[in-house]
RNA sequence: GCUACUGUGGCUCAGUCGGUAGAGCAGCUGAUUCGUAAUCAGCAGGUCGCCGGUUCAAGUCCGGCCAGUAGCUCCA
C-alpha cells in the first residue's frame, strides 16, 4: 500500500502499519520528533494504524497542531495528577486554549493555590515514569458503567450526550484513564516545560445554573526558556495593565464608600477624555450629526414603549417605588428612547431625512457585581452615543458612514489596525430579543449584506445582538489579549414602529423610518483603558486629526 | 450573582503561638555637590477596609458587610 507524504514523496510499505513506524521509515529524527499525525486530513495518534493507501503528516511540538496536542496531553497529565493527591475529585474537562490549558475539577474539599507545588510535582513524577498513552474504544453501554463504576459522573453525562454511532474513546496513562476524543502524544516523558498559572471556578458546561468548579489554568510548552519568557510576557503585560497604571499616573480611583464600577476620574484624567470628547462632538457636528441633551432618566413609561422593562429591567437602576410614590423613573442604560421622543416633535417629510442626533452621555447599567472591572467594565460610563432615523434606502450609505467616522476616530488614535469586526445576531434563546421573526431575519440578511459589501471581514457571533437588533461591534484586545468592545453600530428594525415614529414620502403618504443605533465612542472610558495599554501611560501627540 | 484569593503609613511589603505596630522607597529638615535608578544623617507619617463577636488582651481567632484581583456567567 502507498502512504503519500507531505512533501509528495511516496513510500510502500506491505500491509498495515502504524503512522510511528511510517515516520521511523522515513527517519530517526522524525521518529524521535514526531507527536501526531494527520492521516487523510484527520489527526491520529502515533500509534495509529494505518490499513490501506493513504496521505501522511507528522507534526511535531513546533507545530501548532503538535503544540495543541502536546498541551492537551500535558492537561491529562494534570488530571493525573490531581485523581492521585486527591483521589475523591471528580474531572470534568479538560481542553486546550490560546496559551496553554485548563483542567475542570469538582473537589470534596476546596484547594487554594498553595497546593500548587504538592499537584506540579506529582506531575512531574507522572513525566518522569514517561508512562505510554494508549487508546480504547467502548461501546456505550459498558463506557457508562466503566465512568460509572469510577464515580465519574460528569463523564457519565458526556457520554450520554455524544452522538449515537460516535466512537467513544478512551485513553490509559498507568492506572490513570480518562474520556477523551484525542489524539495525544505516545507517552507522559515527551513533556519538557510546565507551569500551572491559576485556579479559579467555572461553571459546569459553563451554564450558571450548574455547578461551580474549580478550573487550573496551566500552560506547557517545548522548552523550559519558553516557558519563562511566556511568564515574563505577562509580568510585562501587568505592568501595562491601565487598573494599575491608570491609578498610579493619577488618571483615575476608586473608593469603598462609593461603590463598585464607579470609579472617579481624577484632573489628570479628565484633561485626556475631555480632549478626546471635544474632538469627536466636533467630527460628529463636521458630519451632520445634531447634538441632543436629554435626560439621564425617564419614568417606567418610556422603557415600556422602549422594550427595555421587559428586556432590560434587572439590568436597570430603577428609583422610588410605584405603590408609595406613584411614580417609577430609572436611569437610562442607553440613549435611544430619548431622542426619538425629538425626533416626533413635529412632522417630518422625507427630506428630512436622514435625521442624525448625537449626544455624549452617561449611562447606567446594573452590571452583576463580579464583573467590574477598572475603567473596562462599570456601571456608569460615558459614550458618544447616536440615531439615525433614515428611509429605507438610506440605510447602507449611513451605515457606511457610520464605520468611516467610527475608523476615522480610532485612526486618529493610532488603534487602526488593533481591531477586529465581530457581526452579532440574535441567538436560540428568544424570548430574549424582541419577538418578531420576520423583521429578525430580515434586518440580519441586510446588515450581512451591506457588511459584505464593504468588504470587512467579520467574526459571525450568534446570541450576542442587541434585544432590539443585530450589532457590528467594532472590537480591541486589552493588555492580556481579551477582547472588549469600543464602538457598535445596530440596526434597530423596532423602534420606527414602538414609538410611532414617521415622516411624509414624495407620494404624500406616511411611512415607517429605519433607525440606525451606532456610538462613535462606545465608552470613554473603556478607550481611555485600552489607550493607557497601548501607550504605556505615555500619551503621544494623538489628539490631533490625521 | 458564583468560585478562589487579597485589603497594614503615599508606594512595595514584614508582623511568627492573640500581648495594643515595623522595614525599604517616597516626603520633610540638614549635610554633601555630582552619586550612571536610589550620596549621608535626622525627622515626621498608621481609625492595621468597615461593623460586630470571642478574650484580661485581636492587625492576628470567629461572623457579617464593603472594596479590589483572577476566572465563570453577562456585556459598552
Amino acid at each position: 500500500m502507498k502512504i503519500t507524504l507531505k512533501n509528495g514523496n511516496v513510500m510502500d510499505f506491505d500491509g498495515a502499519v502504524s503512522c510511528a513506524e511510517i515516520a521511523k521509515a522515513v527517519s530517526e529524527g522524525l521518529a524521535r520528533e514526531a507527536l501526531v499525525a494527520k492521516v487523510n486530513g484527520e489527526l491520529k495518534d502515533m500509534s495509529f494504524v494505518v490499513e490501506g493507501d493513504a496521505e501522511v503528516c507528522f507534526y511535531t511540538v513546533k507545530d501548532p497542531e503538535g503544540l495543541d496536542v502536546y498541551r492537551h496531553t500535558c492537561s491529562h497529565v494534570l488530571a493525573q495528577a490531581v485523581k492521585t493527591v486527591y483521589p475523591t475529585c471528580k474531572l470534568a474537562i479538560g481542553p486546550t486554549i490560546e496559551d496553554g490549558f485548563y483542567y475542570d475539577f469538582d473537589f470534596k474539599t476546596p484547594i487554594s493555590q498553595d497546593d500548587f507545588q504538592k499537584i506540579e510535582d506529582e506531575m512531574k513524577k507522572i513525566i518522569k515514569s514517561d508512562l505510554p498513552i494508549s487508546r480504547f474504544e467502548l461501546p456505550r453501554k459498558e463506557a457508562i458503567a466503566y465512568m460509572k463504576d469510577l464515580n465519574e459522573s460528569y463523564k457519565v453525562e458526556l457520554i450520554k450526550e455524544l452522538p449515537e454511532g460516535a466512537p467513544i474513546s478512551f485513553y490509559k496513562q498507568g492506572a490513570f484513564v480518562d474520556l477523551c476524543r484525542g489524539p495525544h502524544l505516545p507517552s507522559t516523558g515527551k513533556i519538557k516545560a510546565f507551569k500551572l498559572l491559576s485556579l479559579t471556578g467555572a461553571y459546569w458546561r459553563g451554564n450558571e445554573k450548574n455547578k461551580m468548579l474549580t478550573r487550573i489554568y496551566a500552560t506547557a510548552f517545548e522548552k523550559k526558556s519558553q516557558l519563562d519568557e511566556y511568564v515574563e510576557k505577562l509580568e510585562q503585560a501587568k505592568l501595562r495593565d491601565h487598573n494599575k497604571l491608570g491609578r498610579d499616573l493619577g488618571f483615575f480611583m476608586t473608593s469603598d464608600v462609593i461603590g463598585q464600577g464607579l470609579p472617579l476620574i481624577m484632573p489628570k484624567g479628565v484633561k485626556i477624555m475631555q480632549t478626546l470628547i471635544r474632538f469627536v462632538e466636533d467630527e460628529e457636528e463636521r458630519r451632520g450629526f445634531m447634538p441632543t441633551r436629554t435626560p439621564s432618566m425617564a419614568k417606567s413609561d418610556l422603557y415600556k414603549i422602549s422594550g427595555h422593562w421587559d428586556h432590560y429591567r434587572d439590568k436597570m437602576f430603577v428609583i422610588g417605588d410605584a405603590e408609595a410614590e406613584g411614580e417609577v423613573l430609572a436611569m437610562r442604560p442607553m440613549t435611544c428612547p430619548f431622542q426619538y421622543q425629538i425626533y416626533k416633535n413635529g412632522l417630518k417629510s422625507y427630506r428630512d431625512l436622514p435625521q442624525r442626533f448625537s449626544e455624549t452621555a452617561q449611562l447606567f447599567r446594573k452590571e452583576a457585581s463580579g464583573e467590574m472591572h477598572g475603567l473596562i467594565r462599570v456601571r456608569q460610563f460615558t459614550l458618544s452615543d447616536g440615531h439615525i432615523i433614515c428611509a429605507p434606502e438610506q440605510i447602507e450609505s449611513e451605515f457606511k458612514g457610520c464605520l468611516d467616522l467610527s475608523l476615522y476616530f480610532l485612526k486618529c488614535l493610532g488603534m487602526e489596525n488593533d481591531i477586529t469586526y465581530r457581526f452579532s445576531k440574535r441567538g436560540k434563546n428568544k424570548a430574549k430579543y424582541i419577538d418578531n421573526d420576520k423583521a429578525w431575519e430580515e434586518t440580519q440578511a441586510l446588515m450581512k449584506q451591506i457588511l459584505d459589501h464593504l468588504g470587512l471581514s467579520y467574526v459571525e457571533a450568534d446570541d450576542e445582538a442587541a434585544f432590539y437588533g443585530p450589532k457590528l461591534d467594532i472590537q480591541a484586545r486589552n493588555v492580556y489579549g481579551k477582547e472588549d468592545t469600543l464602538i457598535t453600530i445596530q440596526l434597530d428594525f423596532a423602534a420606527g414602529h414602538s414609538f410611532g415614529m414617521s415622516y411624509i414620502d414624495q407620494n404624500g403618504e406616511k411611512q415607517t423610518p429605519f433607525v440606525i443605533h451606532r456610538s462613535s465612542i462606545g465608552c470613554y472610558e473603556r478607550v481611555f483603558a485600552m489607550l493607557i495599554e497601548k501607550y504605556a501611560g505615555a500619551f503621544p501627540t494623538w489628539i490631533a486629526p490625521v
